[in-house]
DNA sequence: AAGAAAATAT
DNA sequence: TATATTTTCT
């Protein structure tokens, strides 16, 4: 009685599925310098001080705690969170985003973009997907073991 | 804008 | 110390 999940896994699917309300800014876009004070995509910097936020997160367990200090609002564009904690899902939404694009498309902005997921800036995705490639690499040349001794420790 | 490398924080 | 993430430079 499964549904039918032809090349892709429930997970997957979750995490595109879920929450998508971004601007998409594809082309050039100037005409906004300074929008004014909305609350355009809310990030994850929610204190838990005694109630239920809606994480629509539900599936495996991983907790984004983020921020400490709130700075009042939600200035999810053009401003210094304190640092992108890849939480495993994250990473995983990163992986089938670009597994999902192809090498082709697999850049940071698509990514980025394909991943949905908000307060993530380019410079995010970038720096992880380097991380990403080496990691790659790495695996590339020997998947197992490794020369057999450790020339370091 | 993308990639790589260096710098810094944890 | 090693690792993760950010920031800078190309």
């Amino acid at each position: 009685m499964p549904i039918t999940q032809t090349l892709i896994t429930p997970d997957l699917a979750l995490a595109f599925d879920i929450r998508t309300p971004n601007n998409n800014n594809t082309t050039s876009n100037s005409p906004t310098p300074q929008p004014p004070n909305s609350l355009p995509t809310l990030s994850q910097s929610v204190p838990p001080p005694s109630s239920a936020p809606s994480q629509p997160f539900s599936s495996d367990l991983d907790s984004a705690e983020l921020g400490s200090g709130a700075p009042g609002d939600e200035p999810a564009r053009t401003l210094k969170r304190p640092r992108l904690v890849w939480t495993p899902q994250l990473h995983k939404r990163f992986v089938d985003a670009v597994a999902h694009l192809g090498i082709k498309n697999a850049v940071p902005k698509t990514i980025m973009q394909l991943m949905s997921v908000d307060g993530l800036t380019r410079e995010n995705v970038g720096s992880h997907l380097q991380k990403y490639r080496l990691y790659l690499k790495r695996m590339q040349g020997l998947s197992s073991g490794g020369g057999g001794v450790r020339l370091r420790h």
